[in-house]
DNA sequence: TTTATGACCTGAG
DNA sequence: ACTCAGGCCATAA
């Protein structure tokens, strides 16, 4: 299953998000080789295991918008310093992950494990 | 096989 | 600056 080792490099990918900043599904899809991904990045999280340690509260989609039915991502965020804007999205101006090329290079296929 | 449904993205307007 | 239609792609019915 292809879907397994995108969803590992997602996992990775979301692991090396630091606190205060956030990722979209379109740049995490994009960084784990998938360019028109987004979508699957999205479907990949919201089955992603709940306890797994993961920050998953700081990936956010490309215009800054929280996940639906799920109001604590904001609190989380704002918690590490997030900003936020009156409409109520996450200032990506300011808060967008940009990763190091050497961080990323850790992720490159492992191919087995 | 076809249709519907998302934790999406982008370009128009 | 915001909304929307159309495009996108895997999954479930």
């Amino acid at each position: 299953m292809k879907l397994k080792r995108f969803a590992e490099k997602i996992y990775r990918l979301i692991a090396l998000i630091p606190p205060g900043k956030a990722a979209t599904y379109g740049q995490l899809a994009f960084l784990a080789g998938e360019p028109r991904g987004a979508r699957m990045a999205g479907q990949v999280l919201s089955r992603a295991p709940e306890n797994s340690g993961l920050p998953y509260h700081r990936v956010v989609s490309a215009s800054g918008r929280t996940v639906p039915h799920w109001p604590e991502q904001r609190v989380l965020l704002e918690q590490e310093g997030a900003v936020f804007r009156e409409n109520g999205t996450v200032d990506l101006k300011i808060c967008l992950w940009k990763p190091r090329l050497a961080e990323l290079q850790e992720i490159e296929d492992k191919e087995g494990e």
